[in-house]
DNA sequence: ACGACAAAGCATACTCTTGT
DNA sequence: ACAAGAGTATGCTTTGTCGT
């Protein structure tokens, strides 16, 4: 009948997945049906049931009948157990439920109540749209934090390479044959077995001959291609570092490229001195008598224990001074810290990514041949870290919109329902709402019609 | 036709916000 | 601090659907 039409609850909201229209009682239940603990609805596809879960999750929950918060209402709860047949009261709470409208009736009640409607679905709709919104700037917080992070690491791993460094402990132009040998061949492998015996990369137990000058060209040619890369690299960095000032544009990149270019041709000029030395220092070793050769290989052997134990002697002490210098800088790195990162990194501390020797020659090679996407890009390291960050989360930012575009059409959908005013659930409205919905809300409809 | 079950509506209890 | 009002969760009931 048409009174129960009048009376029946105005279904003022809308389900923003399926675009059902509900009562406001009504809706939060719809909802709840695929979140609940007991028996959950199934996802149907069209219920993003996360989002769910995470809307449902920050509403205030009733206390559940029978805790110790209800003493007052007693007397309702028990006239409403005793009338266990509850009559469909409709007409009977018309009154009580809506006083402006069924009293007043006149045109002023009904505005402001239309204009309270209206201003329930735009909180509704701000609040929603507030909640993906913030959601969407935490996501591209962590980002950035997750980049800083990394790029830090990135930066460290750079320094760690050192810039303008000899491939090389001890200056190789200083050492004779034998020397040379101790000095960068390794010992044999079967050292400390009963019968050593010389390997490729190896010194010998026997005076050295043209076997262990072989493996030396190959070693030094091996270093020198290993250091050029990184050094070159390294000094970008830190000629980059030391020069950048925010306001130098185009001369600074000059800068570098010069740099770059002292750097290779003094890598080559050393290279080359050291071929040369290898070659007459061998070539004057193997002129000497095999007595000769055996006095002066016993020689360097004694002498080469000796420099190990002063060298241990010296790295203890040089241990020592590090560990507190190591412990002074974190105490001035922390304080930094305090004050300039990001205050989330005050609650977890960064990570510091570990990066391995291999992975450190394999960007620095890749650094060497311009390969930006592995190498250590020289581009990069002048520029701000906040700057370097917008730039890769500009550049993620794409894709995901990309991706969320492609197969995101529900969550438009969604957002449409949400940002627009309540629409009228019409058949072609809600293209996604499966067909068994959509004939119910039909028959449903024609029925209050019909009444 | 009937029972089981799911979903939605109604009344009410409860929470939160706002004005005094 | 308190009262009033708005919004919303929950218990109970009705209604619709499906299988037997």
């Amino acid at each position: 009948m048409n009174t129960d039409l009048l009376t029946k609850a105005p279904k003022d909201k809308t389900c923003p997945y399926c675009g059902q229209a509900f009562t406001s009682s009504s809706l939060g239940r719809h909802l709840d049906l695929y979140i609940k603990e007991k028996n959950p609805k199934a996802p149907d596809g069209i219920h993003d049931v996360d989002e769910i879960r995470k809307l449902r999750g920050t509403i205030t929950r009733r206390h559940p009948r029978g805790s110790s918060r209800r003493n007052t209402a007693s007397s309702a709860t028990a006239g409403s157990q005793a009338g266990s047949k509850r009559s469909p009261m409709g007409s009977d709470g018309e009154s009580v439920r809506s006083p402006e409208e069924g009293d007043i009736g006149a045109e002023p009640g009904q505005k402001g109540h239309q204009q309270r409607v209206l201003n329930r679905s735009t909180m509704k709709s701000s609040l929603e749209i507030r909640h993906r919104v913030q959601d969407a700037l935490d996501t591209a917080r962590a980002a950035e934090l997750a980049l800083r992070e990394m790029i830090s690491s990135w930066r460290a791993v750079k320094h760690q390479i050192g810039m303008g460094s000899m491939p090389f402990d001890i200056n190789p132009l200083s050492l004779d044959f034998p020397a040379l040998c101790l000095q960068f061949l390794d010992p044999p492998p079967t050292l400390y077995s009963s019968t050593p015996h010389t390997t490729s990369t190896s010194w010998s137990i026997s005076p050295p001959n043209q076997q262990q000058k072989d493996s030396l060209t190959i070693h030094f040619r091996e270093q020198f291609k290993k250091w050029k890369s990184s050094s070159i690299a390294s000094t970008a960095v830190t000629a980059e570092d030391i020069i950048y000032r925010p306001s130098h544009g185009t001369a600074r990149q000059e800068d570098v490229n010069c740099l770059l270019q002292r750097a290779e041709e003094a890598a080559m000029n050393l290279e080359k001195q050291v071929a040369e030395h290898l070659s007459i220092s061998f070539q004057a070793w193997d002129t000497l008598p095999v007595q000769r050769q055996l006095e002066l290989w016993n020689l360097e052997m004694a002498r080469s224990i000796g420099k190990r134990q002063q060298q241990i002697s010296a790295l203890q002490e040089t241990q020592y001074t590090l560990k507190q210098e190591n412990a002074n800088l974190k105490s001035q790195l922390d304080n930094l810290n305090r004050e300039s990162q990001p205050k989330e990194f005050k609650i977890i501390p960064p990570m510091t990514l570990r990066v391995d020797g291999a992975m450190r020659e394999l960007w620095a090679e890749a650094g060497a041949s311009n390969s930006p996407e592995t190498g250590l890009d020289t581009g990069v390291s002048h520029a701000d870290l906040g700057t370097l960050v917008s730039g890769a989360i500009e550049r993620w930012k794409s894709v995901v919109v990309a991706s969320r575009t492609s197969s995101g059409m529900n969550l438009q959908r969604d957002f449409d329902h949400v940002s627009a005013p309540i629409k009228t659930p019409t058949s072609g409205t809600y293209p996604m709402t499966p067909d068994i919905s959509r004939s119910t809300q039909q028959r449903k409809r024609s029925q209050y019609i019909n009444s």
